[in-house]
DNA sequence: TTCCAAAATAGAACACGTTTCACTTCTCAT
DNA sequence: ATGAGAAGTGAAACGTGTTCTATTTTGGAA
């Protein structure tokens, strides 16, 4: 990404944290970033765009911060509790621009199809580490050896987890709530 | 609703059906609808609020189709199975709309949180009523009576076919996916 | 029947995402 | 150093959701 890419992005995390996904103005982000708004449209296809990459930015951040130490946790279970803990956490402590990048995650757009299933993908790869109390590392390669059950209850503690952020996100209830229905689901998966 | 209010939702029901979400272009709704513009607003608050009221509208057909005849199946999880089977194909039997109410759900708006949860509610009263073998009724009562691991299970399930739905609905993966997704998270949670 | 308040209408106007265009400024191979 | 093409710029313009206004129609109370 280069510099004007970079100055947009975080002209965007800015704006997004400070009123939410209708204060990304993408004239007022161009203004910002010192750029044409021409130039925006050069580097991203959407405002959905600039959003996602502005996830993937915090996401990688968030990744790096969980990979500095082991996930705390004797049992799968409590380990998984410790990572959504640490991921929800990681969210909400900008609650509008998570609001504005669960509405980019949620939004439809094909613009964004594959950097969704990443982002998805990279949630998906983190909680399979904490299952096995492996470190979780933001370029692992998930070959073979990956054992099917293990990655079915993260695959749909994922799925438990993203409904219920984009829940919050919506307003349906609050964010303590997204982690109880993560707990739920792992108490469930976990006594088999 | 009035006379106006359902010309509105059955035209942008066919909109939408025929072309998706950006179809449903408010000025050719009033247009088709024999409504002004206006009226459409003294309705709806937004254009998420008048595809949300469609999505109520076919889930409530859906719901009375279903009541018709009991949930086929001997275990709750063949139950839960055949109500996910019923319900994603009477949602992607017209997948614009489908797409298009997917995106109007998870879109944010807080006009229409109220009604996003009770579509919620409702899926996920749906489904408990599969596990219980019972019929599936619209305007069911959830008193007292209702069993704490059931109504855990069935919000988790819930879950997952919404976050696996709003996928489908962006490309994520097809409409199989919605079903194996389901189907592994209920063979896991009825295991134990 | 007459009258008035509520509802509906036509259409202009506004906001903002997105596209387009004519022009200027880089960049870098020759 | 120079010239061509790439990249950037500023501004206009378009589409569509949403709001606003002035006018007309409607339906029920008197």
């Amino acid at each position: 990404m280069d510099d004007r890419a970079k100055r947009i992005v975080e002209t965007a995390i800015e704006l997004a944290e400070r009123d939410g996904f209708q204060a990304v103005r993408l004239r007022d982000v161009a203004a910002s970033a010192q750029v044409a708004l021409g130039t925006v449209y050069k580097r991203f296809a959407s405002k959905e765009e600039i959003l996602i990459a502005a996830l993937e930015q915090e996401s990688e951040k968030l990744v790096t911060r969980l990979g500095k130490k082991a996930v705390p946790g004797d049992t799968p279970q409590e380990r998984v509790r410790a990572i959504f803990v640490a991921i929800t956490r990681g969210f909400i402590r900008r609650p509008n621009l998570a609001k504005a990048t669960a509405r980019s995650l949620a939004s439809g757009d094909p613009n964004i199809t594959e950097r969704v299933a990443s982002f998805h993908a990279l949630i998906t790869a983190v909680v399979m580490a904490a299952i096995r109390g492996e470190p979780v590392v933001a370029d692992a390669e998930w070959g073979g050896d990956t054992d099917e059950r293990e990655r079915n209850i993260a695959s749909i503690l994922q799925n438990v987890w993203f409904a219920s952020f984009v829940g919050w996100a919506g307003g349906l209830h609050d964010a303590n709530r997204v982690l109880e229905d993560v707990d739920m689901a792992a108490a469930l998966l976990f006594e088999g």
